[in-house]
DNA sequence: CACAAACAGGATGTCAATATCCAATTTGGC
DNA sequence: GCCAAATTGGATATTGACATCCTGTTTGTG
């Protein structure tokens, strides 16, 4: 249903979600979300195209979100690596039909709708406020060992 | 967001569903929902492993369903070709997370539950009976012309 | 300035989804 | 029994997603 990248993109921004404002590394986001370290630094070259991140070169340098955490929508982060495609006209090309789409393809989009919406109305910053016993991230374990939580926990 | 594999699934069996319960030839099923023949008939083969059709060889056989309409929903048909899988535990592994996803992940699959219900409540009937200037796989123009629609109509 | 940290981007490899073609098999009708 | 209609299934492209590696460029620090 959803891509791979969609969702090593969506567990980098999380991760740069709890630690924001701060900057981390290719290598330190890798590490924490547990993602192919190579093929991150695509997805996070795909982000900073989308303007979701910024990078910074050089020693001290890494990756930072372009928006705070309460402004930034899950929805924002999946279009700007894979853009949710809706159905706008027929897909048999039925001239016809035009931008009316035939009940089958009203559904399909519908329900595109629905997942659109989902992710319209979640905040980063919710995901992190979130009270639960998996912390976006981070493995319970460890965080309940009373250790300070500085990885954002992801299931 | 959905696959070729599904569009084309999808197609088939609404126009099964206009003419049923009458057989179709692949030829014929590919004509009325433009899908390249070839493949359609790889697409039936996975719909009738599934149990959503039943084909019948040799002449004057081919395609028919296996439910009537009216008790045939959208996703049973999705899920004989390519099941939509839920996200049931923590995609990273952390063992700490087990069934508990995370919010990130609780937010994804809610997402995907959405388009599950979404397609669970829709039969192939409703989809027929709905009123629409866009009948489901057929040429509007064509449909308007006095002539009798044998063809489901799928914008 | 030299060096090391860190991202950018091109080249390449692998695999599943998509798509096509053809020989084999089943089956109804003459 | 023979022929034509149909599906089945295997073999074979083609393409894009996923992934890796390596070189080049930027930049902070001593």
């Amino acid at each position: 249903m959803f891509s791979q990248t969609v969702e090593y993109a969506l567990r980098a921004v999380a991760h740069l979600a709890s630690t924001a404002p701060e900057a981390r590394t290719t290598d330190q986001i890798a590490t924490a979300t547990k993602v192919p370290r190579a093929y991150l630094s695509k997805v996070l070259q795909a982000l900073t195209r989308g303007a979701i991140v910024k990078s910074q070169r050089g020693l001290g340098g890494g990756i930072t979100l372009v928006k705070s955490p309460d402004r930034l929508t899950i929805l924002e982060v999946v279009n700007a690596v894979e853009p949710i495609e809706r159905i706008r006209t027929c897909p048999l090309g039925l001239v016809g039909h035009g931008e009316r789409l035939c009940p089958l393809h009203r559904r399909m989009d519908d329900a595109m709708e629905k997942v659109e919406s989902a992710f319209r109305d979640t905040t980063l910053a919710e995901i992190l406020a979130e009270p639960t016993k998996s912390p976006p991230l981070c493995d319970v374990a460890e965080a309940a060992g009373g250790i300070v939580v500085e990885r954002p926990a992801i299931t």
